[in-house]
DNA sequence: TCTGTTAATGTAAACGCTTACATATAATAT
DNA sequence: ATATTATATGTAAGCGTTTACATTAACAGA
């Protein structure tokens, strides 16, 4: 598929030294360089306040004057304090990990933390793999997707005594806090919107249940509604498939071969909807004339496509703000909330309508 | 500073106490559950082959009984190897970076290595911010994005003897490393298919060029085609905005207004294409019987939606991917490739065909 | 038997910071 | 003036690893 062209074979050997004159420039290169005791060069750099005017002039002049740049690794092992928190998601590549990840590193950073991301590609064994190579990098808390993980998992990182949080799922009878919204109810909002319009004839497209609760409690918070009316919701309605927009096709595809056709789909995600919506135009399907279409997490281009996608919003970036400001009180022992529920709502757009007859 | 007073009888001496019932496990205590000393389990973490069969099983059982976890800080700082990589990115909420992102991490973990993600959101103080910061955790090599960097930023990598290099960008007539493609190049293809299709009236939404060498790259393509054809490519042609579907709407909608409609409207990504499509489908203007549009990125979802785009594929996944092996072969001061092109192929699809008349 | 060689392990000195405690100096109260 | 307290700084002991070097054991070749 594609060629890969190497440019001259020009092979330079990096020598890994550090300064061309030897070692690199330490905190004693500048206590000495401005006449003070390391202790002071170190108060300059944590506890400026504590250090007299002249003092710390000096000491700023001297860091400037020499490059210096402190080491990572020294102060955290003395301090015992990496200020590197850890998050473990289950990808990258979702939109909607991406957008509370950004907001999440913005506010970290703004408390003065670094932040490290791993993914798990939906695989728990993998999480708590992922999560014990954070734990050794020594990170001072962790952001975590879901409720549900590895037994082995929140009893590592409490035996570490490591502050943590989990994410895009809100479960109060839980011990293990969180900050996001349930899943479950969102979806029985979105059906029930979906019922009240007059549907009686549903079919969903889910993403994978397995190691992914957030998937299921959605699919659960559907089917509860669906049953609640005594509406039947057979096992062939129902497709269970990774979040891409391919697959949402895909899953389409098939539903629409069954003998009668859904009025209304569910989808486990925006990406599948939209996945869903592409197929039914391909097969001259008129969304929302003839059969209408909701996603979950409100991405930013879902209300711009045509038709805008009927969707629950899902709010990230707040998310990710907020379990920010909450590892960081944890980290510092400040009191702080088990439970916040975020909550999301209902949005609808162009995708959604009465059935036609 | 802050007075103790002692009411109790208990002294406490060591204030900074770790688990409830004490210190952490330390390599030292393995050593001393296994009847060895700690050089033997620090040889076993890093070098087994050099134990005898007898004291590794020893170590590896009071490992495990233990339940210890080696302490990153204290192994950086004595080997001088944090095993920590970083990236800066200009942001994770853009697809493509997010894919790069994915893969460079899968690799890099394979080779025993994690990864710190900063985004700069395309600026570039922000991104010599970052670097310093990610210099100060004591990274072992750092990946960027782009060419064109705070002119102090490859300074401070070299004097710290940091391996680097830069993605996504291809210019071997730097003496800088990287591993990308020639946004020029490419931009120049899908423009030329176009030309050859027969247009002769174009308009560009491109990305915002300044701190973008990428997308002004890319808008520098496809105007020299356009000129070196003789033909003409008004200022008011040329849209420049920020890479988000909305964006993608609003300045297709400004394209419209102007008296003649170009027939061929070239998007820096496939976001802002995604974003004129749906514009043009508002208007109730025909993709691509009335006008082509075409993207640059080739994500996922291109090829799915209705009509599929016709776009540049950047294979981000390879490239991150490459990026990781070129870092570690530098770290570990093996030979390696200084630049490496990796090619963007023309996808045609459906959202491009001839001009009308 | 002795010596030289190799393999396995141990000893202890870094690594570059932070911080409890000691000390010196200045400010204030008596 | 002296005692008291607050402020600023210095001293040096860690923090938990790695690793150069020393030591010991095992074994082969003479």
């Amino acid at each position: 598929m594609t060629k890969r062209v190497n440019s001259e074979a020009k092979v330079v050997r990096s020598s890994r030294q550090r300064k061309p004159n030897g070692r690199n420039v330490s905190l004693g290169d500048v206590a000495r360089s401005a006449g003070v005791s390391t202790a002071t060069v170190s108060r300059v750099l944590n506890n400026p306040e504590k250090v007299a005017e002249k003092s710390r002039l000096a000491v700023t002049a001297a860091i400037d004057s020499l490059g210096y740049i402190p080491d990572g690794a020294a102060r955290a092992l003395a301090s015992r304090q990496s200020r590197i928190i850890g998050a473990v998601v289950p990808s990258l590549d979702n939109a909607l990990f991406a957008a509370g990840i950004q907001s999440l590193q913005r506010r970290l950073k703004y408390h003065g933390y670094t932040l490290i991301v791993a993914s798990h590609e939906y695989n728990l064994e993998e999480e708590l793999e992922e999560v014990k190579i954070l734990l050794r990098q020594g990170v001072d808390a962790l952001l975590l997707v879901g409720s549900e993980h590895d037994s082995k998992l929140v009893q590592i990182i409490e035996s570490k005594a490591v502050p943590y949080v989990n994410c895009w799922a809100y479960d109060p009878d839980s011990e293990q806090p969180c900050i996001g919204f349930d899943n479950r109810k969102a979806a029985r909002k979105i059906t029930q919107y979906l019922l009240d319009l007059g549907h009686t004839d549903f079919a969903v497209i889910a993403g994978r249940t397995e190691n992914n609760d957030r998937a299921a409690d959605r699919l659960r918070g559907i089917t509860e509604v669906i049953k609640d009316h005594s509406l039947s919701l057979p096992e062939d309605r129902i497709q269970q498939t990774f979040y891409s927009v391919k697959k949402g096709r895909e899953a389409m595809r098939l539903l629409l071969q069954g003998d009668k056709r859904p009025t209304a789909v569910l989808c486990g995600n925006d990406i599948l909807a939209l996945g869903a919506i592409a197929e039914c135009q391909s097969a001259g399907i008129k969304v929302p004339e003839e059969i209408s279409i909701t996603g979950f997490d409100d991405l930013d281009m879902s209300a711009q496509m045509n038709p805008a996608l009927t969707t629950i919003h899902v709010p990230s970036a707040e998310m990710g703000e907020q379990a920010a400001d909450f590892l960081v009180a944890r980290i510092r022992q400040e009191p702080s909330m088990l439970h916040t529920e975020i909550m999301a709502d209902l949005m609808v757009r162009e995708t959604t309508a009465k059935p036609r007859n």
